[in-house]
DNA sequence: GCACCATGTAAGCAGTTGCTTACGCAGAGG
DNA sequence: CCTCTGCGTAAGCAACTGCTTACATGGTGC
């Protein structure tokens, strides 16, 4: 991953890692301070810190000065470009199998509903001819 | 990200680099062979061996031998955690900032509809006690 | 002004990625 | 048997990650 990519590898990239995974369920609860945040992670303040930082060039989460603290938020129109990829495309792969599997019983006339079972043998030459 | 992570892990990490969503994007089409998935790309074709390993670890896709030739097809299925995180949080987050919203609605009795306009003053010592 | 707190930043290190070129291995076909 | 094709693997390199330990910055409170 080239330091500057597409928004999308952004989010996906930050999402990638447990550690941030969980720093982001943490703040479902609601904002919380880099200190509150760091607490229950056997990493250090500066870790955590870039953890954040990469959070934030995701546009996962903002962070906002308070004082002496900084609270970090959640930006939860973030996830969207992720959700309509990640929905988008399942679901287009889903209805593809489904159609495949239609296409397939209706081929051999058996009733069998379950996916991806032969799909290898559909051509001796693979030539993409199948769609 | 260390070697062995956990699945979701390896799912995002999988889609955090827009070539390898590009194949699955081209995948989406119908199972197609390495070479042919390595056309339209400007790598060599052991890079692309390499992301579909990666792609391969992460259960987004499978090889199975054909002959000479490699056919490589997408698994529908493997981009099921990924949706359920995704689309599990951003609810919550959603819910949650709508929550809020209506709360500071009617605390203030303003009809303003804009989110997240002055959060960062809800406290001048952080205690989480917004929730 | 000065100590103290909460964070960010800089520098340095081991491990990983992603690309390349060179080579190996299996199947197709003469 | 020999060659060609398709593809994976090995080795090597530049760049990046993720962590650490200092250190710098900015707000609090005496």
């Amino acid at each position: 991953m080239p330091i500057a990519t597409d928004p999308l590898s952004r989010i996906f990239f930050a999402l990638a890692d447990p550690t941030r995974r969980a720093m982001l369920e943490r703040l479902a609860a609601g904002p919380q301070t880099v200190g509150e945040l760091a607490a229950p992670f056997a990493v250090s303040r500066p870790a955590i810190s870039q953890h954040l930082g990469v959070l934030e060039e995701a546009g996962l989460i903002e962070r906002t000065r308070q004082g002496q603290w900084r609270s970090c938020a959640l930006r939860p129109e973030g996830l969207d470009d992720a959700e309509a990829w990640v929905a988008e495309h399942r679901a287009a792969w889903q209805s593809r199998f489904d159609r495949l599997d239609e296409a397939l019983a209706g081929l051999t006339g058996g009733a069998d509903g379950t996916r991806r079972t032969t799909r290898g043998g559909a051509a001796d030459r693979p030539d993409a001819s199948e769609a």
